[in-house]
DNA sequence: ATGGTTGTTACACAA
């Protein structure tokens, strides 16, 4: 019989919105939240502007950093060992949206993916940011088919996929993140990956869960108009080392000060 | 029904 020790570990992950502004709130996060993992997206720098200092100073030495000039940009930290691992190929136009990593010595892969959000018009003929978001979406189906088990896939993937991970499901049916083309999609590849929706796992489905609301709001807490973009799967065979209970949205921090428009979420999983 | 904000960058653009 050979045993193995498990150690429970929180991951979080968080688009952030530009890391180099909001460092701030990031290390405020970390003292008070201390997830093991923080996945974020949205870094907004390249690789030599991260505020790796920051991270070092609160314990976070292992990083694995897929930043890029200005836009979009993915980083994981930890505390815990973690190594790169290769990121599969979802980007049709080579932008820094993934990042792998495995996760200590035979720990679960962890993939921090920031999925295209798509632009206005849900029309991939007349919208090429729709197009790409469609096939970033069609190249994670056909790799998730064909790679089943240990694996998380966290991040901002822009699409809120059921009626009430949204405020107003009729309103947004013709808005890109709700559009069928998008929920039927992310739905059939999350299924077809063996994934475990964390956060709707055991939750009542008319539960509103929101993760993100628009800067284009006087008061975002006024009329709640919000949508779960971001995510945490994880395979099917590792749904027994997760504690449900844990799992979190920080919806206060959409009141932090300069907040990011998207909120932390995280969970715990034994590994 | 429309427009509303933000960050990076360079003098728009993506979100």
């Amino acid at each position: 019989m050979v045993f193995k020790t498990m150690t429970k570990i929180k991951i979080a992950t968080w688009n952030i919105n530009s890391v180099r502004l909001r460092i701030g709130i990031v290390k405020d996060y970390l003292n008070q939240f201390a997830p093991d993992i923080l996945c974020l997206q949205e870094i907004k720098c390249q690789n030599e502007e991260f505020p790796s200092a920051d991270f070092d100073e609160l314990g976070y030495k292992y990083k694995i950093i897929n930043g890029q000039k200005g836009w979009h940009g993915v980083a994981i930290v930890s505390k815990i060992p973690i190594s790169e691992t290769a990121a599969p190929d979802f980007c049709m136009n080579s932008h820094s949206r993934i990042a792998a990593a495995k996760i200590g010595e035979n720990g679960p892969t962890i993939h921090n993916l920031y999925v295209p959000a798509g632009g206005d018009e849900p029309d991939p003929a007349i919208n090429d940011k729709f197009a790409h978001k469609l096939d970033f979406l069609d190249r994670m189906e056909k790799y998730y088919a064909q790679n089943h088990g240990d694996t998380i896939v966290v991040g901002d993937l822009n699409i809120a996929p059921h009626e009430h991970d949204v405020w107003s499901h009729k309103s947004l049916l013709n808005v890109v993140s709700h559009t069928p083309i998008e929920t039927e999609t992310l739905e059939r590849l999350r299924k077809g990956g063996k994934f475990i929706d964390i956060a709707r796992h055991e939750r009542d489905e008319k539960e509103k869960l929101y993760s993100w609301w628009s800067y284009r709001a006087a008061d975002w807490t006024k009329n709640n108009k919000g949508r779960r973009l971001d995510h945490i799967w994880v395979s099917d065979n590792l749904l027994p080392n997760v504690d449900i209970t844990s799992f979190q949205i920080l919806r206060d921090a959409r009141s932090w000060e300069k907040p990011s428009d998207h909120v932390p979420c995280s969970v715990e999983i034994e590994i």
